[in-house]
DNA sequence: ATGGCTGAGCTGGTTCAACCAGTATGGCTG
DNA sequence: CAGCCATACTGGTTGAACCAGCTCAGCCAT
């Protein structure tokens, strides 16, 4: 890659990242540094819940929803009927239909009376509510990685425009909550361990969107948050956090505390190009090792 | 409204639009005019269905997605059990279970075995995929106009995205289409069929988003899309069409064609600026008519 | 020979009646 | 009073039967 890095700020495990990216997943849990603060929220319980998921219709709803986005089934391809399918996954066909319903509801399957169920396109028709899936599925590297070139400038336009309207609708107790996130997660940032500074930085993030007070800002989000946690639950060690980062937090802070819009802005797209550069680089040397470059 | 209009160019058909948007269902097709093309497409028919959904189990999910969008059943708000609910919709708890699994699957409900369903908080949890079934379901007045006002902004920047895309990784082929359409539509524009031009516009608007070549792109700007078509299909009276869309339509081919990505993003920029400012108005005088001002 | 009807056999849609399995709770027991 | 445990909720799973839309082979009439 042409920028060099500086010798004092090195990409953060990022290359161990990457090999756990596509390795079996890994244990691991950096401590309870970053549990939820008491906030407001009703007796809605919070996102803690392991999830075992021993539901059989969401086990076989998650198998056939890897299926079709690795390409196993290709789109425009039938489904066995529901009977095959049913004696197929050992159990029943109402089980079998609740899976396909969340299918069918993922716009994953477009399923006709008579006629059977059908995988659709889903790179034509989906939303980001695939994108956590999808990195999870784990298709193809190579897919991977075009999906993720792909990704980074959307999230980055997304950043960009939830920094935005953060800076228009901050109010004080926002500040207030961001300001103590920064200052924790600069501290983290001192020990290097990813996953802790990732949770942090999750948390961070999602103060920030609601700083925006925008349920659109909150919707298109959402996704990209939930593909962070699941990615960051999966490989505790893969974020990416350039040598900048507490300086890309601080100047959002301060810029959002001064009210100056393109200030935030720019620490922004200053931060998020030179940590994509850096990923897609990585990406790159991943595919066609005989272009890497020399440090 | 600080700016006024030019005389010459009056929104198009906009207050009959508001009208019909909290009224009954208009009626009315506005001929085939712009039946798909011949594309490339595998054996997928499209999405000129009309979609009867006699659908029991497809049926009671829209009624409680409903009910859950409009407020109707509040966050954290525990839904009656299945056997219940069943006998409730005159139906099986089977038939049931199917309607409860995509409300869970549209994260609009949290099912855990022993304790329930309860209703999630979709402001905060959920994804740009209720866009349109939110504005299907039309809450309050109120309601509804806090949500456009929100999701405007947010359009911009993803037409703005998709735009700049489309000039980076535009073909040939890609500019041949969209010109073709955009033949089309300005002679349609002509006839001030809002239906007719609705319809042509989706179409331009998918194109020009398909010229992005990016995956990201597409999901980021489909739920939009459907929204927009969804409201078309109810409200063919309804679009927005200031007197300069054809001038945007032509500027942003050209830049097209030139590669010329700040043009474009420009033209985008100052043609959904003027169309939002106006709506925006209009929707405020909607609700305050005492701030309406003078023509 | 061709056109249209018809029924067999696919598909998903709906219903029923049981039973399994977590979770809360209140009353009983030590 | 503390702790257990029966019980009565909740959703999860099962299997079988039947209803309904669709396709197509094959028959019948033109």
């Amino acid at each position: 890659m042409n920028a060099p890095l500086t010798a004092a700020s090195p990409l953060l495990t990022l290359d161990v990242g990457l090999r756990a990216l596509f390795a079996p997943r890994l244990a691991g849990d950096a401590g309870a540094g970053w549990a939820h603060a008491p906030g407001g929220r009703s007796k809605v319980s919070g996102m803690d819940d392991p999830t075992p998921s021993s539901n059989i219709a969401d086990t076989i709803f998650r198998d056939l929803r890897r299926q079709i986005l690795v390409g196993e089934l290709a789109a425009g391809q039938r489904l066995p009927g529901e009977r095959d399918l049913a004696s197929t996954y050992k159990t029943n066909r109402n089980t079998l239909r609740e899976a396909v319903r969340k299918l069918e509801q993922a716009r994953l399957v477009t399923v006709r009376h008579g006629q059977g169920v059908t995988v659709s396109d889903f790179k034509k028709t989906g939303t980001m509510d695939l994108l956590s899936p999808l990195l999870e599925a784990g298709g193809s590297l190579h897919e991977v990685i075009h999906i993720l070139e792909d990704i980074l400038p959307a999230r980055e336009q997304v950043l960009e425009f939830a920094t935005r309207m953060a800076v228009r609708r901050a109010d004080r107790s926002d500040i207030e909550r961001l300001t103590g996130i920064t200052d924790l997660l600069i501290t983290a940032f001192e020990t290097k361990d990813g996953a802790l500074i990732g949770k942090g930085f999750h948390r961070w993030l999602e103060a920030l969107i609601d700083t925006g007070h925008s349920t659109a800002i909150r919707w298109i989000a959402n996704p990209f948050l939930d593909a962070y946690r699941d990615l960051l639950e999966k490989y505790p060690a893969l974020w990416v956090l350039e040598g900048s980062f507490p300086t890309y937090l601080r100047e959002t802070i301060n810029a959002l505390a001064d009210g100056d819009e393109e200030r935030a802005i720019l620490a922004s797209r200053k931060y998020y190009q030179r940590v994509d550069r850096e990923f897609v680089g990585l990406l790159k040397s991943v595919i066609q090792p005989e272009a890497q470059p020399q440090p």
